[in-house]
DNA sequence: AGTGAGCGA
C-alpha cells in the first residue's frame, strides 16, 4: 500500500502528495522542506540522516536543540532537493519508529496560525487497540489533506485507544465527522467528533456552576457602585466588593456574586475582555483560596521544573564564599573555562511570603539553593 | 474512560 502510494508519488500522480503541493503552493513554503516531530530525545542528526537518505537527495537535517542545554526538543528539519522526494518520505516514512519511537512528519509551515486555531482538527475514540498510526491515516485521509494525524500511546507503544487527525480545511474535518462518527473500524463503534480541549470543555457552559465572578484589572478609580451597573444587566447580585488596603486604595479586582449561576456565566461571556475606563477586565469564575493557591502552586512548579531542565548541568553553586569575593571577582575565576552566561553572588533577603511567591513565579531559578538546602 | 503537540535558537 505504502509501496504503490510511494510509486505513484514519484510519478506527481498521488492525491496526497497533489495536495500537499497545493498547500504548500497556497502558503508559500517549499514543498522540500519537513518537520519531523515526536521524536525520541536519543535521535540524532545523522541517525536522522540516514534514514531520510534512503528516499532521496537530502540537503540537510538538523535536529533542534535547546540552546543552553543542547537537548534534543523532539523535532527535527530535513531538507530534500525535490518536492517529489519529500512527498515520498512524508508517504513512506511517517510513524516510522526511530529509537523505539514512531516519528511523525508534516511539511514545514513557519506560520503557527493554522496549528494553533485547532480549526478542522478532529477527536477520534474507542478505537480498537489494533488501530495503529497508519490505520488512522488511511481511514481518514479519503475526506482530504491530513496535516497531522496520530493515535495515541502509552511509554510502552500501546494504544490508548484515542487519536486525533488535523485536516488542512474545515470542509474534511467536517465530513469525516459527518460519515465516521458512529461507525465500526475493526468491529467497534468509533466517536469521531472536533477536537475540544479539556479545558475548554471543563468550563463549557453548564458544565461547572458558579454564582460568584471574579474581576480583576480595575481602574483604580472603578467602585462597587460601578460594577452594580454593569454587572446588574446581566441578573440580581447579591454581593459585590472592589478589594482595598488599609488605606482604601483600590486593590483593582473584586467579586460579584450573582443569584442565578446561568446570570453569573453570561456576565463572564459577555465581560470577559472588555475595555473600561482603558483597563481589559479580566472576569471569570471566582475561586476558592485553595483553588487559586494550587493552581499557582502547579504553575510555580512547572516553571521550577522547565528552568532546571534547562539550566541542568549548566548552572553551579558556590558556597562558603568569603565576604571579599563579589559577582566581578567570580566571573575572573570561571572565565577560563567557558562562556559565562550569569554569575551573581547572592545575600540574603527577608521578604513576606506573598511576595516570595510572586518573585518566584517571575523568576524559578531563584528558589534553587533554597530547594537545595531543603 | 481516555481530548497532543506544534516549526529552523
Amino acid at each position: 500500500m505504502a509501496a504503490q502510494a510511494a510509486s505513484s508519488a514519484s510519478e506527481g500522480g498521488s492525491p496526497a502528495a497533489a495536495a500537499a503541493a497545493a498547500a504548500a503552493a497556497a502558503s508559500s513554503f517549499p514543498a522540500t522542506s519537513l518537520y519531523v516531530g515526536d521524536l525520541d530525545v536519543s535521535v540524532q542528526d545523522a541517525q536522522l540522516f540516514d534514514v531520510f537518505a534512503q528516499i532521496g537527495g537530502v540537503v540537510s537535517v538538523r535536529v533542534c536543540r535547546d540552546v543552553t542545554s543542547r537537548k534534543s526538543l523532539g523535532y527535527a528539519y530535513v531538507n530534500y532537493n525535490t518536492p517529489a522526494d519529500a512527498a515520498r518520505a512524508l508517504e513512506m516514512l511517517n510513524f516510522t519508529p526511530i529509537n523505539g519511537r514512531p516519528i511523525r512528519i508534516m511539511y514545514s509551515n513557519r506560520d503557527p496560525s493554522l496549528r494553533k486555531s485547532g480549526t478542522a482538527n478532529i477527536f477520534i475514540k474507542n478505537l480498537d487497540k489494533s488501530i495503529d498510526n497508519k490505520a488512522l491515516y488511511d481511514t481518514f485521509c479519503v475526506f482530504g489533506n491530513i496535516l497531522s494525524c496520530k493515535v495515541a500511546t502509552d511509554p510502552a507503544g500501546e494504544s490508548k485507544g484515542y487519536g486525533f487527525v488535523q485536516y488542512e480545511r474545515d470542509e474534511a474535518a467536517h465530513a469525516a465527522i459527518e460519515k465516521l462518527n458512529g461507525m465500526l473500524m475493526n468491529d467497534k463503534k468509533v466517536y469521531v467528533g472536533p477536537f475540544v480541549r479539556k479545558q475548554e470543555r471543563d468550563n463549557s457552559p453548564g458544565n461547572v456552576k458558579f454564582n460568584n465572578v471574579y474581576v480583576k484589572n480595575l481602574a483604580e478609580t472603578t467602585t462597587e457602585d460601578d460594577l452594580k451597573e454593569i454587572f446588574g444587566k446581566f441578573g440580581a447580585i447579591t454581593s459585590v466588593v472592589v478589594m482595598r488596603d488599609g488605606d482604601g486604595r483600590s486593590k483593582c479586582f473584586g467579586f460579584v456574586n450573582f443569584e442565578s449561576p446561568d446570570e453569573a456565566a453570561l456576565a463572564v461571556q459577555d465581560l470577559n475582555g472588555k475595555k473600561f475606563s482603558d483597563k481589559e477586565w479580566y472576569v471569570g469564575r471566582a475561586q476558592k483560596k485553595s483553588e487559586r493557591e494550587m493552581e499557582l502552586k502547579e504553575k510555580f512548579e512547572k516553571n521550577l521544573q522547565e528552568a532546571a531542565d534547562k539550566y541542568q548541568n549548566t548552572n553551579l553553586y558556590l558556597k562558603n564564599l568569603d565576604d571579599t569575593v563579589d559577582d566581578e571577582k567570580l566571573r575572573e575565576l570561571f572565565a577560563e573555562f567557558g562562556t559565562i552566561t550569569s554569575c551573581k553572588v547572592l545575600c540574603v533577603i527577608q521578604m513576606a511570603q506573598a511576595e516570595v511567591l510572586d518573585l518566584l513565579l517571575l523568576n524559578p531559578l531563584m528558589m534553587l539553593p533554597e530547594l537545595l538546602l531543603k
